[in-house]
DNA sequence: CATGCAGTACGATCGAAGTCGTACATAGGA
DNA sequence: TCCTATGTACGACTTCGATCGTACTGCATG
């Protein structure tokens, strides 16, 4: 059966793996602020990576580098960093890698249908 | 009756009065860009604006005073006009006043589901 | 142990945006 | 016509964020 356009996909929450390590600090679920999150948001390069997040993981988490984004390391570090604050993404640490995902349920929780915007949103029109 | 939760209220689109000054110059339809709007919303006191434009507007629009902010009317001034060049709301020259009003049809036809979570937001929950 | 690699940390620079004081414009009323 | 009230325009100050170079950390591999 076709999709139906009006049940809006929640983006299924990707099945964490055991033995995990920690989060990097970030803000609970009820310490999420939408403007806070909007303003993570109000970024091209960060729409971009939340975006591919949603539609092309097939993993559970992906690296700094998975993106392919022609940008200096650091410039990376600095929108990476300000998602998760934000309360977009978690980061884990494996090893050398830090990896993001994002926070499906947390954020459908508090601003249903946010994500869907993001989904939807090309860059540039 | 109680209104459904499960059916998202778009706001109603109020009746524009016949003889309408032409609306300040604002971003078209199909100009809104979602990390525009994003940004523009990412400020508590221009949320604020929104989500009582949308939860308490009795009349058509509202002047800048009807809020009733303790702030110096420059600053008042500048967050009007981030809202309106964003394509949040459209303004309207009405003799000495400048009234605005939430622009709920373009909003809802571009961002589906973005004013319901401006009106259900917070400040400081 | 030396090298390479992934990515962070730090700091400098630059521009955009928030804040606000002051001056200005206009309509309405005494 | 003068005064007042509403609100804009402009400019100064300040803060914040984006960008990026450079140095550093830690693992993996030879």
């Amino acid at each position: 059966m076709p999709a139906s356009p009006a049940a809006a996909p929640p983006f299924k929450a990707l099945p964490e793996p055991s033995d995990l390590p920690q989060p990097l600090p970030e803000p609970a679920v009820d310490e999420l602020r939408l403007e806070t999150v909007l303003g993570a948001l109000s970024d091209p390069l960060r729409l971009t990576i939340v975006r591919k997040l949603l539609l092309e993981s097939e993993n559970f988490d992906h690296t700094c580098g998975w993106f392919g984004f022609d940008r200096p390391k650091s410039s990376l570090t600095h929108h990476f960093k300000a998602l998760r604050e934000a309360g977009v993404t978690r980061q884990r640490q494996y090893g050398l890698e830090r990896r993001s995902h994002v926070r499906v349920d947390d954020l459908n929780a508090r601003f249903p249908g946010l994500l869907e915007l993001v989904a939807a949103w090309t860059p540039e029109d």
